[in-house]
This record gives structure tokens, C-alpha cells and sequence, in this order.
DNA sequence: TTTATGATGTAAAGTTTTTTACACAACGAA
DNA sequence: TTCGTTGTGTAAAAAACTTTACATCATAAA
């Protein structure tokens, strides 16, 4: 694609000419620039209809300022458009100073955050701001799951949640354990699963008793989507897959912080009390360095 | 004209519609997201081929959320547009679309970026490529350990060097056992350490005895730097604060995947096999779903 | 007034899109 | 396996759009 075409705008070129242009150009000049750019995306049957002219009118006043058919200058309006709308962060260039764009931090670094971009279009806010509300009410207990790579996120969730709030449990990694544990959740409890290809059957398993129990299920999967959505009340759908075949759970974790933060300020005036509680136990305990400041 | 038409974005009829989608229709929901909303303002030929699947399917697709015919569909984007282009306040480079700005979403996205682009710029590019050659030399075995919210990190890392190469060991979570497996440490064997503050005494005293055995010392922490830099032959200073007072791992999660990239790529012929083998010992246990293609 | 010229529209030809009808292949259940 | 169902594509019909050729009208100079 060839990009970096930053040459005069279409609208410049209108002006620009504005004064060759005869009585009946004009309308369409006129109504180009007043709603610009919405007006040139029409067909030119409409175009020439709003403006009261025929259609050779348009392609005449098209051809004047260097467009040879509709067709193309259509093209260039919607690609200044495109640029337009493209996000700034795009444009960043290189991010780290000094190595080779081919490095794998660069190429990394690109990816994520397509990643990233991708994923914030495929979240619903409403999903979000309604999975926040779950974790908030205190009347709901809160179970984590995740499989053989996503456990990890499962756990930093579980890991955040329990100093805001109580009633998190997070379930074993192994199966084995988990109709153990399917006999503590109530219903109206919140169970948060992670499932990314390869999609676990065990998994699968959990969430739809889970479910048949009339516990809410929120799934953090990728954007194949589990088959736990089927089940699932809420369901994110965060994209993973970068250029060249490696998964990133970044944009994942991403969610996962932001819910995180959400909850937090939520249930501000009881979570900072149990976090200076925590605050007191580890400085008893002895384990950690006191804090400079 | 009807104006102040706010329902729901064309985009938000996709995402709540999306688990109905068949496989090919969401190849079209995902390109319609992701190049959102110029994707959609091309003929629906145009469409359909930059998405490989035929005009009908995108028929289809946009009459599951509603249009009955793909010109209303694309009257109403242009619409949307439209009021978006004259809505001042409005999206321009917003992640989320339809999204306020100051939603915890676009908040932390925006914190994340920065954050990514901070440690970039703090990251040394020698450093990361000299770890990538300690991870890749098989006679030297990986031990990895973390602290209370960065074992998640550790143990993310640890699942993926464990694909790609042997002799990778994870540290158990409590520190009581960790002298029992300092035994295990031979010299010139790499101790990856995540510590971030609160910086945790345990660490660094296992740290400390791990570096006078002569183990090389690789050290993922925030900004702040542990104490145990000190020790470190590697130290990667990880931004976590973004605004607001929270902190972030994306930064770290990020780094973590792009050493595994690296270490992959270097590795492959190795790797490959052993993810081969992997794969097959999956198929075997039948606890994952097929793969569809 | 006539005539030439420029401005604009009409209508039809040519092209591309949209839409419909139907066929084929993959898959799961009987 | 066989059969029905479901997902998807092919291809042709229908519609819309773009472009061209030419006609008409208005204006101004002779």
C-alpha cells in the first residue's frame, strides 16, 4: 500500500480551482466542501441529484481539478479518509531507539499492539461494564479457571481480586479436582474461565454444569471462540494471534488489568480498607522491604 | 433527516451478534472490526474478496444483524459516520468505538501504550540478546522464580520455555522450599527472578545465594529496581505505573514474549520436534478439542 | 437576426454492483 | 452407511451505477 501520500486534500483542490469552475460546477463544489467529506461518498447519481445537475456535471467538474472518472476520485476521498481515522498511536514509528527494525522486540512490540486495537473493537462495554457489576456484588462468590497455558492468567486474576475482595477461589489446574469444587458453587455465583485453542474438553465440562447450576459464566477466550460460549453469559473475545504464528496473551492480560482497576474503584471505600489490613500483615510478617517513602 | 439517532453502532450490532456467526460470516464480522468503519464502505465485492469468502456469505452475514440488504447496510455506516465526522468531541483515534473516552477501557489503554513505549526505550538491546543465547544453551538449565503477584509471570514463561526446550524448572511458590532446590543449581545454569515491589527478602537472599554459586542472574523488575540487580548479570527494568496509581504487567508480559519468540526462532530446529511430539502426546489424551482445519 | 460558442442536460451504452436461485460439499444423526 | 441438515459457493438475473455521445439551450458577437 502506498502510503505517506500527504499531498494537497481533495478539499484543497476544490478551492484551488474553484474560480475555473461554471455556474452549475459550482453547486457541486459548493455541496462537496459544505459536507465534506460525507458528500462525495454517494454515487454520483445522488450526487448530481442533491445538487440539482446532471451527472456529466459532475464528471466535468471531477475532470477539472484532475480526476479522470468518478470512480477514482471516489478512491482518493475514501483513502484520505482512511488516514484520517487512523488511530495516532500507528504512526509512532519505531518504538525501540537505536535496534533494527527487524528486531524481534520492534516486530513484537507492532504486533501487540494490533493486538490490542483489535481486540478493544471486538469488546462489547456493555459485556465489560456488566462483568464488573458481577464481581462487585458481594453476595457472589467468585471462581477462576484457566487451562494448561491460560492458568496463569487465571491465577493474576485471582491474585488481584482476592486483595479487593473476598469470596475468590481459584480452582486447582488439574481436573481431576475440579467436581470437588463444583459442589461449593451456589448459583448466582460468577465463574471466570479462560480457554484459548486448544480448547480443553475438561474445561468445556466445568463450565456447562456450571452453567446448568445457574452459575454466571464469564469466558475469556480468543477470537475463534471456545464452545464454552455457548454457556457463557458474557464472553470476551480478545484476538492473540500475531503475524507469523505466535500467540500473545498480552491483550489478555490487558483485559484482565482493566477489570481489575474497574472493580477497584468500585468498591473503593471497602477494598482500601482490606488493602491497608494487607498492608499491616505483610509488614508483621517481615517478608518484604520497607517501602523508601 | 432523522437526527440524534443513538441506538447502538453498526459495529455493536456485530459484537453482540457475533457467536451466531458461521465461521465464514465471522471472518467478515472480524475485517469489518478490525478495519472499522472504512472496511465497510467498499462494494460488497470488494468486501467479500478481501475477505476470501463469496458476495452471498456477506449477505448473509449483515442480514443475521438486521439489513436486509447491503446498500441499507452501508447507508446506515455512512450515517454513523457521518455523525461521528460532525461530533466534535467524538471518537477520532479512540480505541474502543462507542466508548466514552474516559472509560476505564480507553483509559488503560492508552497507560498500556505508554508503558510499552517507556520500557522499549529502557530495554537494552544487547542485554535481551545475550539472554536469549543463556536460554538457548542446553547445557545450562532455566530456574524460575517469582514473588507474590509476579509468580503468574514466571509460571507463563516457564509453561512456554518448557515447549521449546528441556531442563526448565519453576520454583515452587513458597519460599520454605526454595533452599531444597538451590541444591538442585549448578553453576552457569540462568535463575530468571521477577521481583517488583514490593520487593520481597526472600528473593533476594535466594538471589544472592544463587549468584555466589556461580548462577547466571536474570532480573525482570519495575522501574524502581530490586535489590537484587545487584546480583544480576541481566536486568530488565519493566515500567508497570500507569497513571492513576495502578500498576501494569503488560509491559513485563510482553517482554516475556518476545524472549520467547526469540528463543523459538533460534532454537527452531530443536523446538519444532519437541512441539511435534507435543502435539501428538495432546492428541493422544484426547482432553483437547480437535482442531478444526 | 443570425450564427458560433460555450454550458448544460438527455438518453442510451457500457460497466459494475447487488441480489436471487440453486447446487455442491461437509457434517452429524439415525 | 445413508440421509437430512447446514454452511458455503457459483452463476445468472436484476438493478444500479458510470461513462459516452450527442442534443438542446442560452448567450454574445457579427
Amino acid at each position: 500500500m502506498d502510503q505517506g501520500e500527504s499531498g494537497p486534500t481533495i478539499a484543497d483542490l476544490i478551492r484551488a480551482h474553484f474560480n475555473e469552475f461554471k455556474p452549475a460546477e459550482r453547486k457541486i463544489a459548493n455541496h462537496l466542501l459544505g459536507n465534506y467529506p460525507m458528500a462525495g461518498l454517494t454515487s454520483i447519481t445522488e450526487l448530481s441529484a442533491a445538487c440539482q445537475v446532471s451527472t456529466p456535471t459532475v464528471m466535468r467538474t471531477l475532470g477539472r481539478i484532475g480526476f479522470t472518472s468518478f470512480t477514482r476520485f471516489q478512491k482518493a476521498l475514501k483513502q484520505e479518509l482512511a488516514e484520517t481515522l487512523s488511530d495516532p498511536i500507528a504512526k509512532h514509528g519505531l518504538w525501540a531507539t537505536g535496534t533494527p527494525r527487524e528486531h524481534v522486540l520492534n516486530r513484537a512490540a507492532e504486533a501487540v499492539v494490533a493486538n490490542l486495537r483489535d481486540t478493544m473493537n471486538h469488546i462489547s462495554y456493555d459485556s465489560f461494564n456488566q462483568v464488573v457489576e458481577l464481581l462487585c456484588d458481594p453476595g457472589r462468590a467468585v471462581h477462576l479457571v484457566g487451562g494448561r497455558i491460560t492458568h496463569a492468567f487465571s491465577d493474576y486474576l485471582a491474585t488481584h481480586l482476592e486483595v479487593i475482595r473476598r469470596g475468590v477461589r481459584q480452582l486447582p489446574a488439574s481436573a481431576g479436582l475440579w467436581p470437588h469444587h463444583l459442589l461449593d458453587m451456589a448459583a448466582d455465583d460468577v465463574l471466570l474461565v479462560f480457554d484459548v485453542r486448544r480448547y480443553e474438553l475438561d474445561l468445556q465440562g466445568l463450565a456447562r454444569v456450571a452453567a446448568d447450576k445457574g452459575v454466571e459464566v464469564v469466558l475469556f477466550t480468543d477470537q475463534w471462540l471456545s464452545p464454552i460460549a455457548e454457556y457463557a453469559g458474557h464472553s470476551f473475545p480478545v484476538h492473540t494471534e500475531a503475524a507469523s504464528g505466535w500467540d500473545s496473551g498480552v491483550a489478555t492480560l490487558f483485559l484482565i488489568e482493566a477489570l481489575v482497576t474497574a472493580v477497584e474503584s468500585r468498591l473503593w471505600d471497602g477494598a482500601s480498607e482490606r488493602m491497608n489490613e494487607l498492608e499491616r500483615i505483610f509488614d508483621r510478617t517481615g517478608r518484604f522491604r520497607r517501602l523508601k517513602e
